[in-house]
DNA sequence: GCTAAACTGTACGGTACAGTACATTTATAA
DNA sequence: TTATAAATGTACTGTACCGTACAGTTTAGC
């Protein structure tokens, strides 16, 4: 067989630690998080640890990569055809901003605004896992929904990029920094809704209330 | 007199471990500097340090305050009358790009989204001496742009978080995790610029070249 | 010159924690 | 059954660093 039920007992090990390393980085960082912690919750010996990860900054690495992953495919857009209109793109824009402040995806932010600049790779791999994918894929949608009236190269990646933008605002910046966790799900509706007025008819359009 | 000689003294001792932290906490962060770093750099005591700040925490606080007030002023945005048209805004929107990537207004938040959980009233403090000022600045130069013909209540704010978030798009977000940590003037401008035409005339403007 | 305030310098306790070493135990394969 | 691979448990080393104590020195005010 391709994997031996000895490998496979050091996957399962592997996987108890890393999920316990998860649990505990995203609640309480990185640097705040220590081994022991770590061991307490997963079982797991510091022997082990050090045989399949190297370390802590190993295990970190190993962390982020699973987690950026899984955090981030929640956000994989289905594939429907995109409306420029205002109801389909509010739709769009209050899933966005809902699956962009969950907790689990903050808190991977934090720590990479953390540890990034030390770790070399990381703030490289979330990026390129995470927000550059999904930048990507909603430029093809707004590229194919412009579809033949496209005439800037650039038209379509601006849209997505001042569509996240405008419809973000400064939510994930207060929530990243700890501040209000949680908003009513209407005033993000309110708030994504102006901003879809904007994007779509521009200034002008602001005003219809 | 009001301060005497002596007062003075321990204000001259107090700004010199003040400016060394903010030095050290803006190159390494908080965690990673240690007292015996910032003593070393400032020539001061530890005794000194204790007797004016209580400890690593309340120094934090003191240099928060002092470098957030101070990075934030630079966008203090003059006063000349806004004019809704594409010149007036990629000017505005530039400079607003470029202060706010500013090395130390970065670095600052950095450490507000590592520590600012911890620390009560730290990212409070922050973000009303900071972004939260800016918006409401510009929220008002938008509303007197409108004049007359703002109609729906939230129009202006509505209009300032769009501005800002789309100007911005994830120049911020990068910049925080350390990625490309300086952008082609041109570079940002042509962003800016095809933000300001989505922003002034909706997703139908931003196809011109 | 005397007094008091402010600052200096150094030493040390206590603690937390990463990483290593190694003897022991458990599970798998032949 | 026996040999081997994998995981465990624990103890230990070395270090970093916060916070405190305290004796000594400089500086200002009268």
């Amino acid at each position: 067989m391709a994997v031996t039920k000895q490998q496979a007992r050091g996957l399962a090990r592997r996987q108890a630690i890393l999920d316990a390393a998860a649990e505990l980085f995203l609640e309480k960082g990185f640097e705040r998080t220590s081994l022991s912690d770590i061991l307490e919750r997963s079982k797991g010996s510091r022997s082990t640890l050090y045989d399949q990860f190297g370390g802590k900054e190993g295990l970190l690495r190993a962390m982020i990569e699973a987690a950026t992953t899984r955090v981030w495919q929640v956000l994989g857009l289905d594939g429907d055809p995109l409306a420029l209109s205002e109801e389909g793109l509010v739709t769009l824009g209050v899933r966005f901003v809902g699956a962009t402040l969950a907790n689990d995806a903050v808190a991977i932010y934090r720590i990479i605004v953390a540890e990034g600049q030390r770790v070399p790779g990381l703030a490289q791999f979330f990026y390129d896992a995470g927000p550059r994918i999904l930048k990507q894929h909603l430029t093809e949608r707004f590229r194919a929904a412009l579809g033949a009236d496209a005439v800037c190269p650039h038209a379509a990646e601006d849209m997505a990029q001042a569509f996240i933008g405008s419809v973000l605002g400064d939510f994930y910046f207060r929530k990243a920094i700890g501040q209000a966790s949680v908003w009513d799900d209407s005033e993000i509706e309110r708030h994504v809704r102006g901003a879809v007025r904007i994007f779509l008819g521009g200034v002008a359009w602001a005003n219809r209330c």
